[in-house]
DNA sequence: CAATATTATTAAACAGTGGTCAATTACAGG
DNA sequence: CCTGTAATTGACCACTGTTTAATAATATTG
Protein backbone atom coordinates (compact mmCIF):
# COMPACT_ATOMS: atom_id res chain seq x y z
CA UNK A 1 0.00 0.00 0.00
CA UNK A 2 2.70 2.50 1.03
CA UNK A 3 6.11 1.92 0.34
CA UNK A 4 8.88 4.05 0.78
CA UNK A 5 8.80 5.87 4.07
CA UNK A 6 9.54 8.85 4.56
CA UNK A 7 13.81 9.88 4.35
CA UNK A 8 14.12 10.44 8.01
CA UNK A 9 13.05 7.05 8.82
CA UNK A 10 15.00 5.51 6.17
CA UNK A 11 16.88 1.93 6.68
CA UNK A 12 20.33 1.80 6.22
CA UNK A 13 22.60 -1.27 6.73
CA UNK A 14 23.59 0.13 10.20
CA UNK A 15 20.33 0.39 11.42
CA UNK A 16 20.00 -3.04 10.55
CA UNK A 17 22.85 -4.02 11.96
CA UNK A 18 22.15 -2.54 15.71
CA UNK A 19 18.81 -5.00 15.66
CA UNK A 20 20.38 -7.78 14.27
CA UNK A 21 23.25 -7.92 16.45
CA UNK A 22 21.32 -7.30 19.79
CA UNK A 23 19.09 -10.23 17.89
CA UNK A 24 21.71 -12.58 17.45
CA UNK A 25 23.70 -11.87 20.58
CA UNK A 26 20.83 -12.56 22.69
CA UNK A 27 18.96 -15.73 20.89
CA UNK A 28 21.49 -17.20 18.61
CA UNK A 29 21.32 -17.14 14.94
CA UNK A 30 19.12 -20.27 13.87
CA UNK A 31 16.43 -18.74 16.26
CA UNK A 32 16.32 -15.35 15.08
CA UNK A 33 14.76 -14.68 11.38
CA UNK A 34 14.88 -11.80 8.95
CA UNK A 35 10.88 -11.27 9.84
CA UNK A 36 11.69 -11.03 13.10
CA UNK A 37 14.52 -8.55 12.79
CA UNK A 38 12.57 -6.32 10.17
CA UNK A 39 9.61 -6.90 12.90
CA UNK A 40 11.67 -4.92 15.29
CA UNK A 41 12.53 -2.51 12.56
CA UNK A 42 9.28 -1.89 12.12
CA UNK A 43 9.74 -2.86 8.33
CA UNK A 44 8.93 -6.38 6.13
CA UNK A 45 11.57 -8.68 5.83
CA UNK A 46 12.04 -7.70 1.96
CA UNK A 47 13.24 -4.11 2.50
CA UNK A 48 16.77 -6.05 4.77
CA UNK A 49 17.44 -8.08 1.24
CA UNK A 50 17.36 -4.81 -0.56
CA UNK A 51 20.30 -3.88 1.66
CA UNK A 52 21.77 -7.34 2.46
CA UNK A 53 22.42 -10.22 -0.06
CA UNK A 54 20.67 -13.10 2.70
CA UNK A 55 20.81 -13.91 6.44
CA UNK A 56 24.54 -15.27 6.13
CA UNK A 57 25.80 -11.71 4.49
CA UNK A 58 23.80 -9.94 7.32
CA UNK A 59 25.72 -11.87 9.75
CA UNK A 60 28.98 -12.16 8.31
CA UNK A 61 28.55 -8.30 8.62
CA UNK A 62 28.27 -8.26 12.06
CA UNK A 63 31.52 -11.25 12.57
CA UNK A 64 33.40 -8.97 11.04
CA UNK A 65 33.30 -5.90 13.16
CA UNK A 66 33.10 -8.51 16.13
CA UNK A 67 36.78 -9.74 14.76
CA UNK A 68 38.21 -6.07 14.98
CA UNK A 69 36.82 -6.31 18.82
CA UNK A 70 39.24 -9.19 19.31
CA UNK A 71 42.05 -8.00 17.43
CA UNK A 72 41.47 -4.57 19.63
CA UNK A 73 41.57 -6.41 23.18
CA UNK A 74 44.72 -8.25 22.33
CA UNK A 75 46.47 -5.02 20.66
CA UNK A 76 45.59 -3.01 23.53
CA UNK A 77 47.30 -6.22 25.74
CA UNK A 78 50.66 -5.56 23.88
CA UNK A 79 50.37 -2.36 24.34
CA UNK A 80 50.56 -2.19 27.63
CA UNK A 81 53.95 -1.92 30.29
CA UNK A 82 54.37 -5.66 31.29
CA UNK A 83 57.00 -7.94 31.40
CA UNK A 84 56.95 -10.97 28.36
CA UNK A 85 55.39 -13.48 30.52
CA UNK A 86 53.13 -11.30 32.38
CA UNK A 87 51.57 -10.15 28.32
CA UNK A 88 51.95 -13.13 27.21
CA UNK A 89 49.24 -14.95 30.18
CA UNK A 90 47.46 -11.54 29.62
CA UNK A 91 46.97 -12.52 26.16
CA UNK A 92 45.80 -15.82 26.56
CA UNK A 93 43.76 -14.54 29.80
CA UNK A 94 42.31 -11.81 27.32
CA UNK A 95 41.12 -14.14 24.67
CA UNK A 96 39.61 -16.28 27.23
CA UNK A 97 37.94 -13.50 28.46
CA UNK A 98 36.59 -11.80 24.90
CA UNK A 99 35.01 -15.61 24.35
CA UNK A 100 32.97 -15.51 28.16
CA UNK A 101 32.42 -11.37 27.78
CA UNK A 102 30.89 -11.47 24.01
CA UNK A 103 29.87 -15.55 23.92
CA UNK A 104 27.48 -15.14 21.40
CA UNK A 105 30.34 -13.14 19.20
CA UNK A 106 32.41 -15.92 20.24
CA UNK A 107 29.90 -18.50 19.03
CA UNK A 108 29.47 -16.46 15.75
CA UNK A 109 33.04 -16.01 15.45
CA UNK A 110 33.97 -19.61 15.93
CA UNK A 111 31.49 -22.24 16.65
CA UNK A 112 29.38 -21.37 14.03
CA UNK A 113 28.86 -24.08 11.72
CA UNK A 114 26.21 -22.81 9.33
CA UNK A 115 27.24 -23.59 6.37
CA UNK A 116 26.11 -20.19 4.39
CA UNK A 117 27.95 -18.27 7.56
CA UNK A 118 31.16 -20.52 6.87
CA UNK A 119 31.44 -19.42 3.08
CA UNK A 120 32.01 -16.38 4.41
CA UNK A 121 34.11 -16.72 7.06
CA UNK A 122 37.33 -16.40 5.74
CA UNK A 123 39.85 -14.14 6.51
CA UNK A 124 38.70 -13.18 9.94
CA UNK A 125 39.76 -15.93 11.74
CA UNK A 126 43.12 -16.10 10.08
CA UNK A 127 43.74 -12.73 10.76
CA UNK A 128 43.26 -13.24 14.22
CA UNK A 129 44.63 -16.24 14.76
CA UNK A 130 47.71 -14.37 12.78
CA UNK A 131 47.68 -11.52 15.12
CA UNK A 132 47.77 -14.15 18.24
CA UNK A 133 49.98 -16.35 17.01
CA UNK A 134 52.77 -13.15 16.23
CA UNK A 135 52.06 -12.04 19.63
CA UNK A 136 53.05 -15.66 21.24
CA UNK A 137 55.94 -16.16 19.03
CA UNK A 138 57.61 -12.46 20.08
CA UNK A 139 56.56 -13.04 23.66
CA UNK A 140 58.44 -16.20 23.93
CA UNK A 141 61.51 -14.57 22.44
CA UNK A 142 60.95 -16.22 18.88
CA UNK A 143 62.09 -19.44 20.76
CA UNK A 144 58.63 -21.12 19.97
CA UNK A 145 57.73 -23.20 17.19
CA UNK A 146 54.67 -22.64 15.14
CA UNK A 147 52.62 -25.91 15.55
CA UNK A 148 53.19 -25.07 19.39
CA UNK A 149 51.72 -21.96 19.02
CA UNK A 150 48.89 -23.82 16.96
CA UNK A 151 48.53 -26.23 19.90
CA UNK A 152 48.73 -23.32 22.54
CA UNK A 153 45.64 -21.63 20.40
CA UNK A 154 43.74 -25.00 20.56
CA UNK A 155 43.67 -25.28 23.93
CA UNK A 156 42.55 -22.05 24.55
CA UNK A 157 40.00 -22.61 22.36
CA UNK A 158 38.92 -25.45 23.73
CA UNK A 159 37.90 -23.44 27.16
CA UNK A 160 36.42 -20.64 25.70
CA UNK A 161 33.98 -22.97 23.59
CA UNK A 162 32.76 -25.07 26.13
CA UNK A 163 32.45 -22.30 29.41
CA UNK A 164 30.75 -19.21 26.12
CA UNK A 165 28.26 -21.34 25.87
CA UNK A 166 27.70 -22.34 30.25
CA UNK A 167 26.08 -19.20 30.76
CA UNK A 168 28.97 -18.11 33.60
CA UNK A 169 30.49 -15.09 33.44
CA UNK A 170 34.19 -14.37 33.11
CA UNK A 171 34.20 -14.29 37.03
CA UNK A 172 32.75 -16.99 37.69
CA UNK A 173 35.79 -18.90 35.91
CA UNK A 174 38.49 -17.12 36.13
CA UNK A 175 40.01 -18.89 38.64
CA UNK A 176 40.01 -22.03 36.63
CA UNK A 177 41.03 -19.88 33.61
CA UNK A 178 44.29 -18.98 35.42
CA UNK A 179 44.96 -22.06 36.34
CA UNK A 180 44.18 -23.67 32.62
CA UNK A 181 46.51 -20.95 31.17
CA UNK A 182 49.43 -21.39 33.60
CA UNK A 183 48.77 -24.92 33.06
CA UNK A 184 49.81 -24.03 28.71
CA UNK A 185 52.72 -22.00 30.03
CA UNK A 186 54.31 -24.71 31.63
CA UNK A 187 53.91 -26.75 28.69
CA UNK A 188 56.40 -23.95 27.19
CA UNK A 189 58.53 -23.27 29.51
CA UNK A 190 57.45 -19.52 30.51
CA UNK B 1 -5.79 -43.65 1.49
CA UNK B 2 -3.97 -46.51 2.47
CA UNK B 3 -2.90 -46.28 6.32
CA UNK B 4 -0.74 -48.74 7.78
CA UNK B 5 1.76 -50.99 5.75
CA UNK B 6 2.05 -54.60 5.99
CA UNK B 7 3.67 -56.16 9.03
CA UNK B 8 6.96 -57.32 8.08
CA UNK B 9 7.74 -53.85 6.67
CA UNK B 10 6.52 -52.13 9.65
CA UNK B 11 8.85 -48.93 10.62
CA UNK B 12 10.45 -49.21 14.32
CA UNK B 13 12.85 -47.21 16.14
CA UNK B 14 16.14 -49.07 14.63
CA UNK B 15 14.92 -48.60 11.20
CA UNK B 16 14.16 -45.20 11.08
CA UNK B 17 17.48 -44.46 13.54
CA UNK B 18 19.51 -46.35 10.84
CA UNK B 19 18.35 -43.99 8.03
CA UNK B 20 18.47 -40.71 10.41
CA UNK B 21 21.87 -41.55 11.40
CA UNK B 22 23.47 -41.90 7.70
CA UNK B 23 21.73 -38.64 6.81
CA UNK B 24 22.79 -36.69 9.75
CA UNK B 25 26.44 -37.68 9.48
CA UNK B 26 26.19 -37.06 6.05
CA UNK B 27 24.33 -33.81 6.06
CA UNK B 28 24.45 -32.42 9.49
CA UNK B 29 21.68 -31.85 12.12
CA UNK B 30 20.04 -28.88 10.77
CA UNK B 31 20.10 -29.91 6.82
CA UNK B 32 18.10 -32.70 7.28
CA UNK B 33 14.54 -32.65 7.50
CA UNK B 34 12.27 -35.16 9.01
CA UNK B 35 10.30 -35.09 5.45
CA UNK B 36 13.74 -36.28 3.83
CA UNK B 37 14.47 -38.76 6.18
CA UNK B 38 10.97 -40.41 5.98
CA UNK B 39 11.34 -40.31 2.19
CA UNK B 40 14.63 -42.00 2.36
CA UNK B 41 12.56 -44.42 4.53
CA UNK B 42 10.01 -44.54 1.84
CA UNK B 43 7.14 -43.72 4.71
CA UNK B 44 5.62 -40.00 5.12
CA UNK B 45 7.45 -37.91 7.58
CA UNK B 46 3.84 -38.11 10.41
CA UNK B 47 4.61 -41.63 10.65
CA UNK B 48 8.04 -40.95 12.20
CA UNK B 49 6.15 -38.76 15.07
CA UNK B 50 4.41 -42.01 16.00
CA UNK B 51 8.37 -43.62 16.84
CA UNK B 52 9.89 -40.27 17.91
CA UNK B 53 8.52 -37.28 19.75
CA UNK B 54 10.25 -34.38 17.33
CA UNK B 55 13.52 -34.15 15.93
CA UNK B 56 15.23 -33.51 18.48
CA UNK B 57 14.43 -36.85 20.45
CA UNK B 58 15.49 -39.30 17.41
CA UNK B 59 18.53 -37.27 17.67
CA UNK B 60 19.28 -37.41 20.69
CA UNK B 61 18.82 -41.19 20.45
CA UNK B 62 21.20 -41.65 18.13
CA UNK B 63 23.76 -38.99 20.43
CA UNK B 64 23.20 -41.49 23.17
CA UNK B 65 24.54 -44.50 21.37
CA UNK B 66 27.44 -42.39 20.14
CA UNK B 67 28.34 -41.78 23.28
CA UNK B 68 28.49 -45.23 24.25
CA UNK B 69 30.78 -45.96 21.07
CA UNK B 70 33.39 -43.68 22.65
CA UNK B 71 33.60 -45.35 25.87
CA UNK B 72 33.78 -48.36 24.33
CA UNK B 73 37.01 -46.77 22.85
CA UNK B 74 38.39 -45.69 25.60
CA UNK B 75 37.84 -48.77 27.34
CA UNK B 76 39.42 -50.69 24.94
CA UNK B 77 42.43 -48.78 25.42
CA UNK B 78 42.62 -48.96 29.03
CA UNK B 79 42.16 -52.99 28.34
CA UNK B 80 45.34 -53.13 26.38
CA UNK B 81 48.94 -53.77 27.70
CA UNK B 82 50.79 -51.08 28.01
CA UNK B 83 52.69 -49.11 30.40
CA UNK B 84 50.64 -45.95 32.11
CA UNK B 85 52.73 -43.42 30.41
CA UNK B 86 51.68 -45.01 27.00
CA UNK B 87 47.99 -45.90 27.92
CA UNK B 88 47.73 -41.80 28.83
CA UNK B 89 48.72 -41.03 25.70
CA UNK B 90 46.63 -43.23 23.96
CA UNK B 91 43.86 -42.24 25.78
CA UNK B 92 44.48 -38.47 24.59
CA UNK B 93 44.82 -39.47 21.06
CA UNK B 94 41.84 -42.15 21.08
CA UNK B 95 39.53 -39.11 22.03
CA UNK B 96 41.00 -37.02 19.23
CA UNK B 97 40.44 -39.89 16.73
CA UNK B 98 37.43 -40.37 17.47
CA UNK B 99 36.36 -37.15 17.08
CA UNK B 100 38.02 -36.87 13.62
CA UNK B 101 36.84 -40.58 12.75
CA UNK B 102 33.47 -39.37 12.98
CA UNK B 103 33.28 -35.72 12.99
CA UNK B 104 29.49 -35.85 12.59
CA UNK B 105 29.44 -37.52 15.60
CA UNK B 106 31.37 -35.34 17.18
CA UNK B 107 29.51 -32.59 16.29
CA UNK B 108 26.58 -34.00 17.53
CA UNK B 109 27.89 -34.70 20.61
CA UNK B 110 30.23 -31.91 21.95
CA UNK B 111 28.80 -29.02 19.18
CA UNK B 112 25.76 -28.73 18.64
CA UNK B 113 23.66 -25.68 20.23
CA UNK B 114 20.59 -26.14 19.32
CA UNK B 115 18.39 -25.98 22.07
CA UNK B 116 15.93 -28.93 21.81
CA UNK B 117 19.30 -30.79 21.84
CA UNK B 118 21.06 -29.30 23.97
CA UNK B 119 17.97 -30.33 26.79
CA UNK B 120 17.97 -33.90 26.04
CA UNK B 121 21.55 -33.68 26.23
CA UNK B 122 22.25 -33.92 29.94
CA UNK B 123 24.02 -37.64 31.38
CA UNK B 124 25.83 -38.23 27.95
CA UNK B 125 28.79 -35.76 27.94
CA UNK B 126 29.10 -36.31 31.59
CA UNK B 127 29.39 -39.96 32.09
CA UNK B 128 31.77 -40.06 28.72
CA UNK B 129 33.53 -37.38 30.91
CA UNK B 130 33.74 -39.14 33.96
CA UNK B 131 35.27 -41.72 31.80
CA UNK B 132 37.70 -39.83 30.83
CA UNK B 133 38.63 -38.00 33.84
CA UNK B 134 39.34 -40.96 36.35
CA UNK B 135 41.29 -42.97 33.38
CA UNK B 136 43.59 -40.10 33.77
CA UNK B 137 44.09 -39.13 36.81
CA UNK B 138 44.93 -43.31 37.61
CA UNK B 139 47.36 -43.27 34.97
CA UNK B 140 48.71 -40.33 36.58
CA UNK B 141 49.24 -42.29 39.28
CA UNK B 142 46.51 -40.05 41.31
CA UNK B 143 49.04 -37.57 41.75
CA UNK B 144 47.34 -34.61 39.66
CA UNK B 145 43.89 -32.66 40.49
CA UNK B 146 40.70 -32.36 38.99
CA UNK B 147 41.41 -28.65 37.49
CA UNK B 148 44.38 -30.51 35.83
CA UNK B 149 42.39 -33.30 34.64
CA UNK B 150 39.69 -30.65 33.39
CA UNK B 151 41.97 -28.62 31.57
CA UNK B 152 43.59 -30.98 29.71
CA UNK B 153 40.74 -32.34 28.68
CA UNK B 154 39.52 -28.67 27.19
CA UNK B 155 42.67 -28.79 25.32
CA UNK B 156 42.06 -31.99 23.83
CA UNK B 157 38.29 -31.11 22.66
CA UNK B 158 39.99 -27.65 21.74
CA UNK B 159 41.65 -29.72 18.72
CA UNK B 160 38.67 -31.95 18.31
CA UNK B 161 36.21 -29.40 18.01
CA UNK B 162 38.46 -27.83 15.05
CA UNK B 163 39.70 -30.47 13.55
CA UNK B 164 36.20 -32.44 13.30
CA UNK B 165 35.22 -29.58 10.97
CA UNK B 166 37.71 -29.51 8.67
CA UNK B 167 37.01 -32.13 6.71
CA UNK B 168 40.45 -33.78 7.03
CA UNK B 169 40.70 -37.76 8.31
CA UNK B 170 42.90 -38.62 11.51
CA UNK B 171 45.75 -39.72 9.15
CA UNK B 172 46.20 -35.98 7.67
CA UNK B 173 46.65 -34.69 11.54
CA UNK B 174 48.03 -37.43 13.19
CA UNK B 175 51.47 -36.01 13.42
CA UNK B 176 49.75 -32.29 14.99
CA UNK B 177 47.66 -34.62 17.39
CA UNK B 178 50.83 -36.42 18.21
CA UNK B 179 52.71 -33.15 18.91
CA UNK B 180 49.66 -31.88 21.05
CA UNK B 181 49.37 -34.33 23.27
CA UNK B 182 53.39 -34.35 23.85
CA UNK B 183 52.77 -31.03 24.73
CA UNK B 184 49.91 -31.70 27.36
CA UNK B 185 51.77 -34.47 28.45
CA UNK B 186 54.46 -32.25 29.26
CA UNK B 187 52.64 -29.81 30.84
CA UNK B 188 51.60 -32.66 33.33
CA UNK B 189 55.45 -33.99 33.85
CA UNK B 190 54.31 -37.23 31.99
C1' DC C 1 -14.88 -67.19 13.51
C1' DA C 2 -16.82 -62.52 14.25
C1' DA C 3 -16.73 -58.30 16.64
C1' DT C 4 -14.03 -55.13 18.67
C1' DA C 5 -10.01 -52.61 20.24
C1' DT C 6 -5.56 -51.18 19.32
C1' DT C 7 -1.79 -49.79 16.50
C1' DA C 8 0.59 -47.77 12.64
C1' DT C 9 0.07 -44.89 8.87
C1' DT C 10 -1.55 -41.22 5.74
C1' DA C 11 -2.88 -36.79 4.20
C1' DA C 12 -4.07 -32.42 5.15
C1' DA C 13 -3.43 -28.62 7.79
C1' DC C 14 -0.77 -24.86 10.65
C1' DA C 15 2.47 -21.46 11.51
C1' DG C 16 6.84 -20.45 10.67
C1' DT C 17 11.28 -20.06 7.64
C1' DG C 18 14.68 -17.86 3.80
C1' DG C 19 14.32 -15.84 -0.46
C1' DT C 20 12.34 -13.47 -4.93
C1' DC C 21 9.93 -10.05 -7.46
C1' DA C 22 6.50 -7.01 -9.70
C1' DA C 23 4.20 -3.09 -8.28
C1' DT C 24 4.35 1.14 -6.05
C1' DT C 25 5.65 5.31 -3.87
C1' DA C 26 9.13 9.06 -2.08
C1' DC C 27 12.54 11.48 -3.34
C1' DA C 28 16.43 13.90 -6.29
C1' DG C 29 17.99 16.23 -10.37
C1' DG C 30 17.32 18.54 -14.57
C1' DC D 1 6.98 19.97 -13.43
C1' DC D 2 8.58 15.87 -15.22
C1' DT D 3 11.33 11.86 -15.12
C1' DG D 4 14.30 8.41 -13.35
C1' DT D 5 15.90 6.07 -9.57
C1' DA D 6 15.91 4.33 -4.86
C1' DA D 7 13.48 2.15 -1.17
C1' DT D 8 9.63 -0.51 0.41
C1' DT D 9 5.66 -3.45 0.27
C1' DG D 10 3.04 -7.58 -0.04
C1' DA D 11 2.12 -11.52 -2.45
C1' DC D 12 4.29 -15.54 -3.55
C1' DC D 13 7.50 -19.91 -3.61
C1' DA D 14 9.25 -24.04 -1.64
C1' DC D 15 10.54 -25.50 2.43
C1' DT D 16 10.56 -26.58 7.72
C1' DG D 17 8.76 -29.03 12.36
C1' DT D 18 4.64 -30.46 14.38
C1' DT D 19 -0.36 -31.79 15.14
C1' DT D 20 -4.42 -34.33 14.17
C1' DA D 21 -8.59 -36.60 12.14
C1' DA D 22 -9.42 -40.38 9.43
C1' DT D 23 -8.42 -44.98 8.27
C1' DA D 24 -6.71 -49.59 7.28
C1' DA D 25 -4.00 -53.59 9.13
C1' DT D 26 -3.36 -56.20 12.87
C1' DA D 27 -4.24 -58.18 17.74
C1' DT D 28 -7.40 -59.35 21.19
C1' DT D 29 -11.42 -60.89 22.88
C1' DG D 30 -16.03 -63.26 23.28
Amino acid sequence: MTPRKSVETELSRERIMDTARSLFVKEGYQSVSMRKIAKELDYTHGAIYYHFENKAELFYALVKEDFSLLDGVLEKILRQDFGEREKLRKILLGFIEFGLTHPNHYEIMFLTRDEDVQSHLKKGPDQSYELFAHAIYELCGRKVNMKTIWSIFLSIHGFAAVYCRSGQTYEDVSDLAESHVSLLLKAIDM
